[in-house]
DNA sequence: TGGTTTGTTCGGATTGAGCCGAACAAACAG
DNA sequence: CTGTTTGTTCGGCTCAATCCGAACAAACCA
Protein backbone atom coordinates (compact mmCIF):
# COMPACT_ATOMS: atom_id res chain seq x y z
CA UNK A 1 0.00 0.00 0.00
CA UNK A 2 1.38 3.32 -1.14
CA UNK A 3 0.29 5.13 2.05
CA UNK A 4 2.27 2.32 3.99
CA UNK A 5 5.50 3.49 2.04
CA UNK A 6 5.25 7.43 2.26
CA UNK A 7 5.18 6.67 5.72
CA UNK A 8 7.83 4.22 5.80
CA UNK A 9 9.90 6.70 3.54
CA UNK A 10 8.97 9.77 5.82
CA UNK A 11 9.72 8.14 9.08
CA UNK A 12 13.13 7.07 7.51
CA UNK A 13 13.97 10.49 6.76
CA UNK A 14 13.02 11.69 10.11
CA UNK A 15 15.11 9.37 11.86
CA UNK A 16 17.86 10.36 9.99
CA UNK A 17 17.29 13.74 11.13
CA UNK A 18 17.24 12.74 14.84
CA UNK A 19 20.95 11.49 14.20
CA UNK A 20 21.90 14.92 12.32
CA UNK A 21 20.40 16.43 15.06
CA UNK A 22 23.34 15.56 17.19
CA UNK A 23 26.15 16.36 15.07
CA UNK A 24 24.96 20.05 15.36
CA UNK A 25 24.95 19.57 19.04
CA UNK A 26 20.77 19.72 19.42
CA UNK A 27 18.74 16.65 20.72
CA UNK A 28 17.45 13.87 18.79
CA UNK A 29 14.14 15.38 19.80
CA UNK A 30 15.16 18.51 18.35
CA UNK A 31 15.96 16.16 15.39
CA UNK A 32 12.36 14.62 14.85
CA UNK A 33 9.93 17.44 15.79
CA UNK A 34 11.63 19.65 13.35
CA UNK A 35 11.48 16.60 10.81
CA UNK A 36 7.51 16.10 11.99
CA UNK A 37 7.42 20.29 11.11
CA UNK A 38 9.71 20.00 7.95
CA UNK A 39 7.07 17.42 5.99
CA UNK A 40 3.84 18.72 7.62
CA UNK A 41 1.84 20.95 5.15
CA UNK A 42 0.55 23.42 7.51
CA UNK A 43 2.14 24.93 10.88
CA UNK A 44 1.50 22.98 14.07
CA UNK A 45 0.61 23.60 17.69
CA UNK A 46 2.12 22.11 20.55
CA UNK A 47 -0.34 19.83 21.07
CA UNK A 48 -0.01 18.48 17.67
CA UNK A 49 3.77 18.35 17.59
CA UNK A 50 2.30 16.23 21.30
CA UNK A 51 0.31 14.10 19.06
CA UNK A 52 2.98 12.86 16.45
CA UNK A 53 5.83 13.04 18.22
CA UNK A 54 4.95 11.37 21.42
CA UNK A 55 7.20 13.67 23.75
CA UNK A 56 5.53 15.42 26.60
CA UNK A 57 4.12 18.41 26.38
CA UNK A 58 6.75 20.42 28.53
CA UNK A 59 9.72 18.69 25.89
CA UNK A 60 7.63 20.09 22.76
CA UNK A 61 7.82 23.54 24.54
CA UNK A 62 11.69 23.23 25.13
CA UNK A 63 12.92 22.22 22.33
CA UNK A 64 10.62 24.58 19.94
CA UNK A 65 12.03 27.45 21.60
CA UNK A 66 15.44 26.03 21.26
CA UNK A 67 14.75 25.58 17.55
CA UNK A 68 13.31 28.91 16.94
CA UNK A 69 16.47 30.42 18.62
CA UNK A 70 18.51 28.76 16.06
CA UNK A 71 16.32 29.28 13.29
CA UNK A 72 15.39 25.80 12.18
CA UNK A 73 11.86 26.64 12.96
CA UNK A 74 9.64 29.60 13.24
CA UNK A 75 7.07 31.06 15.40
CA UNK A 76 3.69 32.12 13.35
CA UNK A 77 2.42 33.48 15.91
CA UNK A 78 -1.61 32.48 15.60
CA UNK A 79 -3.94 34.69 13.31
CA UNK A 80 -6.14 37.17 15.76
CA UNK A 81 -3.44 37.05 17.85
CA UNK A 82 -4.90 34.17 19.89
CA UNK A 83 -2.69 32.80 22.43
CA UNK A 84 -2.48 29.56 19.97
CA UNK A 85 0.87 29.63 18.66
CA UNK A 86 2.10 27.25 15.57
CA UNK A 87 5.84 26.43 14.20
CA UNK A 88 6.60 25.94 10.53
CA UNK A 89 9.70 24.42 9.44
CA UNK A 90 12.57 26.52 7.72
CA UNK A 91 12.30 23.83 4.55
CA UNK A 92 14.89 26.07 3.30
CA UNK A 93 18.11 23.61 4.24
CA UNK A 94 20.96 25.55 3.13
CA UNK A 95 19.93 28.09 4.98
CA UNK A 96 19.61 26.25 8.08
CA UNK A 97 23.17 25.02 7.62
CA UNK A 98 24.55 28.70 6.56
CA UNK A 99 23.26 29.62 10.25
CA UNK A 100 25.04 26.59 12.00
CA UNK A 101 28.21 27.65 10.48
CA UNK A 102 27.82 31.30 11.40
CA UNK A 103 26.78 30.75 15.22
CA UNK A 104 28.72 27.75 15.79
CA UNK A 105 31.87 27.50 13.36
CA UNK A 106 32.57 31.48 13.00
CA UNK A 107 31.70 32.27 16.31
CA UNK A 108 34.42 29.35 17.49
CA UNK A 109 37.15 30.32 14.77
CA UNK A 110 36.49 34.09 15.89
CA UNK A 111 37.32 33.20 19.57
CA UNK A 112 40.26 30.72 19.16
CA UNK A 113 42.01 33.38 16.63
CA UNK A 114 41.35 36.37 19.39
CA UNK A 115 43.08 33.91 21.96
CA UNK A 116 46.14 33.18 19.68
CA UNK A 117 46.60 36.70 19.12
CA UNK A 118 46.61 37.88 22.38
CA UNK A 119 48.86 34.92 23.53
CA UNK A 120 51.42 35.50 20.56
CA UNK A 121 51.63 38.96 21.70
CA UNK A 122 52.99 38.36 25.30
CA UNK A 123 54.72 35.39 24.43
CA UNK A 124 58.69 36.70 24.45
CA UNK A 125 60.57 37.00 21.14
CA UNK A 126 63.18 34.09 21.33
CA UNK A 127 60.41 32.02 23.15
CA UNK A 128 60.39 28.16 22.47
CA UNK A 129 56.60 29.12 22.47
CA UNK A 130 56.71 31.62 19.41
CA UNK A 131 57.00 29.37 16.13
CA UNK A 132 53.86 27.23 16.95
CA UNK A 133 51.69 29.54 18.13
CA UNK A 134 52.47 31.84 15.02
CA UNK A 135 51.34 28.64 12.77
CA UNK A 136 48.56 28.39 14.88
CA UNK A 137 47.33 31.92 14.25
CA UNK A 138 48.32 31.98 10.34
CA UNK A 139 46.18 28.56 10.08
CA UNK A 140 43.49 30.09 11.53
CA UNK A 141 43.24 33.01 9.59
CA UNK A 142 42.93 31.64 6.30
CA UNK A 143 39.89 29.16 8.48
CA UNK A 144 38.32 32.69 9.52
CA UNK A 145 38.43 34.13 5.56
CA UNK A 146 37.69 30.98 4.15
CA UNK A 147 34.41 30.75 6.74
CA UNK A 148 33.52 34.48 6.46
CA UNK A 149 33.26 33.83 2.48
CA UNK A 150 31.84 29.95 2.25
CA UNK A 151 28.86 31.88 4.69
CA UNK A 152 28.25 34.26 1.81
CA UNK A 153 27.44 32.05 -0.82
CA UNK A 154 24.73 29.60 -1.70
CA UNK A 155 25.27 26.36 -1.91
CA UNK A 156 25.39 26.18 -5.81
CA UNK A 157 27.40 29.49 -5.97
CA UNK A 158 30.05 27.66 -3.43
CA UNK A 159 29.96 24.09 -6.09
CA UNK A 160 30.62 26.26 -8.58
CA UNK A 161 33.69 28.45 -7.48
CA UNK A 162 35.26 25.23 -6.30
CA UNK A 163 34.48 23.32 -9.45
CA UNK A 164 35.92 25.90 -11.34
CA UNK A 165 38.97 26.83 -9.59
CA UNK A 166 42.21 25.29 -10.65
CA UNK A 167 41.70 25.68 -14.06
CA UNK B 1 59.73 37.65 33.85
CA UNK B 2 59.57 35.87 30.62
CA UNK B 3 59.06 32.14 31.54
CA UNK B 4 56.03 33.66 33.34
CA UNK B 5 55.07 35.41 30.02
CA UNK B 6 55.49 32.35 28.09
CA UNK B 7 53.75 30.06 30.44
CA UNK B 8 50.70 32.30 31.03
CA UNK B 9 50.18 32.60 27.09
CA UNK B 10 50.89 28.40 26.75
CA UNK B 11 48.33 28.19 29.11
CA UNK B 12 45.59 30.26 27.59
CA UNK B 13 46.10 28.45 23.97
CA UNK B 14 45.88 25.20 25.64
CA UNK B 15 42.47 26.38 27.25
CA UNK B 16 41.62 27.37 24.28
CA UNK B 17 41.87 24.26 22.47
CA UNK B 18 39.96 22.62 25.81
CA UNK B 19 36.90 24.68 24.42
CA UNK B 20 37.69 23.74 20.51
CA UNK B 21 37.97 20.05 21.62
CA UNK B 22 34.43 20.45 22.63
CA UNK B 23 33.42 21.45 19.68
CA UNK B 24 34.94 18.98 17.75
CA UNK B 25 32.70 16.17 19.93
CA UNK B 26 35.98 15.76 21.74
CA UNK B 27 36.54 15.97 25.97
CA UNK B 28 38.31 18.74 27.20
CA UNK B 29 40.47 16.51 28.48
CA UNK B 30 41.45 15.86 25.01
CA UNK B 31 41.42 19.21 23.99
CA UNK B 32 44.42 19.66 27.40
CA UNK B 33 46.54 16.51 25.92
CA UNK B 34 46.74 17.53 22.71
CA UNK B 35 47.66 21.18 23.34
CA UNK B 36 50.43 19.86 25.70
CA UNK B 37 52.04 17.56 23.02
CA UNK B 38 51.45 20.29 20.53
CA UNK B 39 54.15 22.54 22.55
CA UNK B 40 55.90 19.89 23.55
CA UNK B 41 59.83 19.49 21.99
CA UNK B 42 59.75 15.85 21.74
CA UNK B 43 57.09 13.27 22.18
CA UNK B 44 55.96 12.37 25.90
CA UNK B 45 54.64 9.15 27.46
CA UNK B 46 51.73 8.48 29.33
CA UNK B 47 53.22 8.99 32.76
CA UNK B 48 54.97 12.41 31.50
CA UNK B 49 51.68 13.35 30.43
CA UNK B 50 50.01 12.53 33.84
CA UNK B 51 52.55 14.62 35.24
CA UNK B 52 51.95 17.85 32.96
CA UNK B 53 48.01 17.26 32.62
CA UNK B 54 47.22 16.12 36.20
CA UNK B 55 45.20 13.64 34.71
CA UNK B 56 44.68 10.10 35.93
CA UNK B 57 46.86 7.35 34.24
CA UNK B 58 43.82 5.79 32.84
CA UNK B 59 42.03 8.72 31.09
CA UNK B 60 45.51 9.85 29.77
CA UNK B 61 45.88 5.79 27.95
CA UNK B 62 41.85 6.48 26.93
CA UNK B 63 42.65 9.99 25.72
CA UNK B 64 45.33 8.80 23.74
CA UNK B 65 44.02 6.19 22.09
CA UNK B 66 41.04 7.91 21.09
CA UNK B 67 43.30 10.95 19.32
CA UNK B 68 45.69 8.80 17.73
CA UNK B 69 42.55 6.71 15.92
CA UNK B 70 41.48 10.56 14.88
CA UNK B 71 44.88 11.50 13.81
CA UNK B 72 44.88 14.38 16.10
CA UNK B 73 48.27 13.15 17.40
CA UNK B 74 50.52 9.92 16.68
CA UNK B 75 52.11 7.04 18.22
CA UNK B 76 55.74 7.04 17.93
CA UNK B 77 56.41 2.99 18.95
CA UNK B 78 59.82 3.74 21.33
CA UNK B 79 63.17 2.71 19.64
CA UNK B 80 64.31 -0.58 20.22
CA UNK B 81 60.83 -2.14 20.05
CA UNK B 82 60.20 -1.72 23.32
CA UNK B 83 56.67 -1.18 25.54
CA UNK B 84 57.36 2.61 26.20
CA UNK B 85 55.05 4.28 24.33
CA UNK B 86 55.56 8.17 22.91
CA UNK B 87 52.62 10.18 21.30
CA UNK B 88 53.81 13.49 19.32
CA UNK B 89 51.06 15.85 18.22
CA UNK B 90 49.99 16.59 14.41
CA UNK B 91 50.90 19.79 14.18
CA UNK B 92 49.78 20.70 10.77
CA UNK B 93 46.70 22.11 12.29
CA UNK B 94 44.88 22.01 8.55
CA UNK B 95 44.98 18.46 8.39
CA UNK B 96 43.55 17.41 11.28
CA UNK B 97 40.42 19.97 10.31
CA UNK B 98 41.06 17.74 6.95
CA UNK B 99 40.98 14.85 9.02
CA UNK B 100 37.51 15.80 10.94
CA UNK B 101 36.12 17.27 7.94
CA UNK B 102 36.32 13.42 6.35
CA UNK B 103 35.49 11.38 9.47
CA UNK B 104 32.61 13.46 10.36
CA UNK B 105 31.06 15.69 8.25
CA UNK B 106 31.73 13.66 5.00
CA UNK B 107 30.64 10.71 7.18
CA UNK B 108 27.45 12.44 8.19
CA UNK B 109 26.48 14.00 4.92
CA UNK B 110 26.79 10.64 2.66
CA UNK B 111 24.97 8.47 5.34
CA UNK B 112 22.06 11.22 4.98
CA UNK B 113 22.12 11.49 1.83
CA UNK B 114 22.10 7.14 1.20
CA UNK B 115 18.93 7.16 3.26
CA UNK B 116 17.48 10.14 1.66
CA UNK B 117 17.79 8.26 -1.68
CA UNK B 118 16.47 5.16 -0.68
CA UNK B 119 13.65 7.16 0.88
CA UNK B 120 12.98 9.10 -2.63
CA UNK B 121 12.91 5.88 -4.30
CA UNK B 122 10.08 4.23 -1.68
CA UNK B 123 7.96 7.39 -1.63
CA UNK B 124 5.10 7.00 -4.35
CA UNK B 125 4.98 9.35 -7.23
CA UNK B 126 2.38 11.69 -6.48
CA UNK B 127 2.75 11.42 -2.69
CA UNK B 128 3.32 14.64 -0.59
CA UNK B 129 6.10 13.84 0.67
CA UNK B 130 7.74 13.41 -2.72
CA UNK B 131 8.65 17.32 -3.61
CA UNK B 132 10.57 17.77 0.25
CA UNK B 133 12.22 14.63 0.17
CA UNK B 134 13.40 15.58 -3.50
CA UNK B 135 14.46 19.11 -1.90
CA UNK B 136 16.21 17.62 0.49
CA UNK B 137 18.24 15.09 -1.52
CA UNK B 138 19.39 17.89 -4.54
CA UNK B 139 20.39 20.22 -1.41
CA UNK B 140 22.58 17.05 0.21
CA UNK B 141 24.02 16.62 -3.24
CA UNK B 142 25.39 19.94 -3.19
CA UNK B 143 26.60 19.54 0.07
CA UNK B 144 28.35 16.28 -0.84
CA UNK B 145 30.08 17.22 -3.59
CA UNK B 146 31.34 20.66 -2.05
CA UNK B 147 32.81 19.08 1.03
CA UNK B 148 34.11 16.50 -1.32
CA UNK B 149 35.98 19.08 -2.71
CA UNK B 150 36.74 21.27 0.13
CA UNK B 151 38.47 18.02 1.59
CA UNK B 152 40.93 18.49 -1.18
CA UNK B 153 42.26 21.55 -1.45
CA UNK B 154 44.78 23.19 1.04
CA UNK B 155 43.79 25.92 3.28
CA UNK B 156 45.54 28.50 1.18
CA UNK B 157 43.80 27.17 -2.31
CA UNK B 158 40.87 27.09 -0.70
CA UNK B 159 40.76 30.54 0.06
CA UNK B 160 42.36 31.49 -3.17
CA UNK B 161 39.17 29.28 -4.97
CA UNK B 162 36.65 31.45 -2.90
CA UNK B 163 38.44 34.73 -3.51
CA UNK B 164 38.82 34.53 -6.96
CA UNK B 165 35.53 33.39 -7.73
CA UNK B 166 33.46 36.13 -8.87
CA UNK B 167 35.39 38.61 -8.93
C1' DT C 1 -18.71 33.40 35.56
C1' DG C 2 -16.72 28.52 35.52
C1' DG C 3 -14.60 25.06 32.73
C1' DT C 4 -11.44 23.85 28.99
C1' DT C 5 -7.50 24.32 26.15
C1' DT C 6 -2.93 25.92 25.45
C1' DG C 7 1.75 27.04 26.79
C1' DT C 8 5.50 27.69 30.36
C1' DT C 9 8.09 26.52 34.38
C1' DC C 10 9.50 23.68 38.04
C1' DG C 11 11.43 19.55 40.40
C1' DG C 12 12.73 14.90 39.77
C1' DA C 13 14.04 10.40 37.40
C1' DT C 14 17.02 8.36 34.04
C1' DT C 15 20.76 8.00 31.19
C1' DG C 16 25.35 8.60 29.33
C1' DA C 17 29.90 10.76 29.27
C1' DG C 18 34.09 11.81 31.61
C1' DC C 19 37.17 10.89 34.86
C1' DC C 20 39.25 8.29 38.69
C1' DG C 21 41.50 4.48 41.29
C1' DA C 22 42.48 -0.28 41.53
C1' DA C 23 43.55 -4.45 39.46
C1' DC C 24 45.85 -6.58 35.95
C1' DA C 25 49.34 -7.52 32.07
C1' DA C 26 53.65 -6.82 29.92
C1' DA C 27 58.22 -5.35 29.58
C1' DC C 28 62.43 -4.08 31.73
C1' DA C 29 66.35 -3.72 35.49
C1' DG C 30 68.84 -5.54 39.03
C1' DC D 1 63.89 -14.55 39.64
C1' DT D 2 62.07 -10.40 42.03
C1' DG D 3 60.77 -5.73 42.06
C1' DT D 4 59.74 -1.62 39.23
C1' DT D 5 57.92 0.87 35.46
C1' DT D 6 54.64 1.32 31.85
C1' DG D 7 50.21 0.71 29.67
C1' DT D 8 45.36 -1.25 29.46
C1' DT D 9 40.99 -2.63 31.34
C1' DC D 10 37.40 -2.67 34.69
C1' DG D 11 33.98 -0.98 37.99
C1' DG D 12 32.28 3.00 40.20
C1' DC D 13 31.47 7.92 41.10
C1' DT D 14 29.87 12.48 39.63
C1' DC D 15 27.80 15.63 36.82
C1' DA D 16 25.12 17.34 33.05
C1' DA D 17 21.67 16.61 29.53
C1' DT D 18 17.25 14.83 28.33
C1' DC D 19 12.87 13.99 29.12
C1' DC D 20 8.72 13.51 32.02
C1' DG D 21 4.71 14.81 34.98
C1' DA D 22 2.65 18.17 37.81
C1' DA D 23 1.65 22.69 38.92
C1' DC D 24 0.81 27.02 37.29
C1' DA D 25 -0.59 30.97 34.07
C1' DA D 26 -3.04 32.73 30.28
C1' DA D 27 -6.37 32.76 26.81
C1' DC D 28 -10.59 31.00 24.96
C1' DC D 29 -15.62 29.09 25.21
C1' DA D 30 -20.14 28.33 26.91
Amino acid sequence: MSDDDSAVARERVIESMEQSAEVYGLSRSAGRIYGVLYFASDPLSIPELVDETGYAKSTVSNVTRTLSRVGLIHRRSSTGGGRRVRFEAEREVWFILQDVFQQYIQREVQTTLRTIRRAEEQVPEDAREQEPIQNLRETYEDLEEIVQLASEYSAAELREALETYEQ
